[in-house]
DNA sequence: CAGCGCTACCACACCCC
DNA sequence: GGTGTGGTAGCG
């Protein structure tokens, strides 16, 4: 046995040696044009990590891509770049054929949906129709639950269907709303498609789960074991457990609807005979690949094109071709800019339980406190968004939470910046502060000198992100409203979601980057080292530049 | 000689009637 | 037989 873990151990050894010594090509750098200036970024990896490591490590709007290289097996790498960049040398389909989005975890993302059946096990099944249904159901959930309007205008509708399969992806291009991340769309979409899981799972006919006549109200046992809740709007006072279509059904528990809509159009079989749902319910993982406009799975023929039925188009724009915009339209986390973006959330009731059991059992009536998380995740990680950059991994030593004052203190660890002194401490901790009755931070600090003229930094707004978790205290109405920067159609900056400070101002927006930049100078330098040691060098005002290249790097 | 993140499924232990 | 756990094949 122990023989075994050795063997194994020396394996992975040797393994990490090779790919240290071999590090993936990659760097060549196309440019657009020689007059079209910031720099080119577009650099490849053979482990996802990687990439996200070195899209943080990035200025630009850069975003992780997979490209599939190996028919069969799945095998992927991770390409980082700007959608700018990327467009520019996917769009005439010669290259880069099997491209997927990497949706990242913790990021700010479209609703989407991946939709399938086999057409042979299906004859009846009317895909065309049972789309505009599914539209139709998800548009009433959005408006029933965060009184977002939305209609089949607004949802691109990509087809990849061949002779066996009917496939779809549908992307939903909200105005000024987004999820919080992809955890969350699936949470929303288990959520609406609840009553439509009672009609599956059983061999006999959905028809018999008619006379099980359950008691509760609306919606059958979720699949899932918990129920989920999504981010209230209103001061509703059965928050979460179960979702209503209407207030008339809720009143009139004798209707024929009391399980709600009818959902029996998404039920599909399979090859084998399983009944099984039209919507794929695999693809809201962390960091999924979803496949990109235009591209096909390695190993087939078909790509996503657009769809016969879509009633998506988007707005004519003089700079930026109708392709591409229909390209920037189906990227998933490519949120569209807004100022007055609203980030929706859907918890699932055990992620929501654990918060509430956390305060009943931890809080008699004063305050809290401990080590590492709070019991508020969400604003933990904006902290260590502020303490984590570029190079400096700060953490969290300690927090407290002041109820009378709503007040979350962290002592910080590692990270020593101070606004008061203009430069890290040498050996004082600062404290991070985050007033949840005003939504706003600030930074106080340990320095006995700094302590002794009651320092205390200017305050800077929540992101839209952790002020929505207020909204846990049952407050007045949805207004997640916020504030989001962004130069190229992306609302999200840091692709790491929550770090978004994109809902600071401007001040501190500057600030911060001054603070971080004498370590960013030195990294930089570190990564246009590695650059240039790569296979390729700069490709200047080369037009056509083959990603053969690349696929020839990894024949090899 | 280099993917990732799951879930469904199985084998097994343990408990209770 | 019911329930929890740990490991893994294989799916998306």
């Amino acid at each position: 046995m122990e023989r075994k873990w050795e063997a194994k151990l020396k394996q992975i050894e040797e393994r990490a040696s090779r790919y240290e010594k071999k590090p993936l090509p990659s760097v060549y750098r196309p440019r657009l044009s020689k007059l079209e200036e910031p720099p080119s970024i577009w650099k490849l990896f053979h482990r996802q990590n990687q990439a996200f490591n070195f899209v943080k490590s990035c200025k630009e709007d850069v975003h992780v891509f997979a490209l599939e290289y190996k028919v069969g097996n799945g095998q992927r790498i991770y390409l980082v770049t700007t959608y700018a960049q990327l467009w520019f040398y996917y769009k005439s389909r010669k290259n880069l054929l099997h491209c997927y989005e990497v949706i990242p975890e913790n990021a700010v993302c479209k609703l989407y949906f991946d939709l399938e059946f086999n057409k042979l096990a299906n004859p009846e099944a009317d895909g065309k129709k049972m789309v505009a249904l599914l539209i139709e159901h998800v548009c009433k959930a959005l408006q029933e639950l965060y009184r977002v309007n939305c209609s089949p205008e607004d949802v691109f509708n990509l087809d990849s269907s061949t002779d066996e399969k009917f496939s779809r992806h549908l992307i939903f291009q909200l105005r000024d709303v987004a999820f919080k991340d992809n955890i969350h769309v699936g949470n929303f979409v288990r959520k609406i498609l609840q009553p439509a899981f009672h009609l599956i799972g059983r061999e006999d006919d959905a028809s018999t789960s008619e006379t099980t006549g359950h008691e509760f109200s609306r919606f059958p046992e979720t699949p899932i074991k918990q129920g989920i809740s999504c981010s209230k709007m209103s001061s509703d006072t059965d928050r979460g457990e179960s979702w209503a279509w209407n207030s008339k059904e809720r009143e009139s528990p004798g209707s024929a609807k009391l399980r709600g809509p009818d959902l029996s159009f998404l039920v599909v079989k399979n090859n084998v005979g399983e009944k099984h749902l039209f919507v794929d319910l695999g693809v809201y993982t962390r960091n999924r690949n979803f496949r990109l406009y235009k591209s096909s799975k390695i190993g087939k023929q078909v790509a996503l094109e657009i769809a016969e039925d879509n009633r998506f188009f988007p707005e004519q724009s003089k700079n930026i071709s109708e392709e591409n915009q229909y390209f920037l339209s189906s990227l998933v986390s490519n949120v569209r800019f807004s100022d007055t973006l609203r980030i929706l959330t859907c918890d699932t009731s055990q992620n929501e339980q654990k918060r509430v059991e956390y305060f009943n059992s931890t809080s008699t009536k004063g305050n809290i406190e401990g080590f590492h998380c709070s019991p508020y995740p969400e604003i933990d990680q904006f902290v260590l968004s502020l303490v984590n950059k570029n190079g400096i991994k700060g953490g969290i030593r300690h927090w407290s939470y002041f109820f009378p004052e709503e007040l979350l203190v962290y002592d910080i660890c590692k990270y020593r910046w101070c606004r008061n002194i203009g430069r890290a401490h040498k050996s004082n901790n600062i404290m991070i502060l985050v007033d949840l009755k005003n939504e706003v931070w600030y930074q106080k600090c340990h320095d006995p000198v700094c302590k002794a003229e009651n320092f205390r930094s200017d305050c800077f707004p929540l992101p839209a992100e952790v002020s929505l978790l207020y909204l846990l205290k049952e407050e007045e109405e949805f207004t997640a409203a916020e504030t989001m920067n962004s130069d190229t159609g992306s609302a999200q900056k840091p692709p790491s979601g929550l770090s978004s400070e994109g809902a600071v101002s401007d001040a501190d927006w500057d600030d911060g980057l001054d603070e971080t930049d004498f370590v960013e100078a030195t990294e930089d330098a570190e990564l246009a080292e590695a650059a240039e040691s790569g296979l390729f060098g700069y490709c200047g005002g080369e037009e056509d530049i083959p990603d053969e290249l690349i696929v020839q790097v990894l024949r090899e």
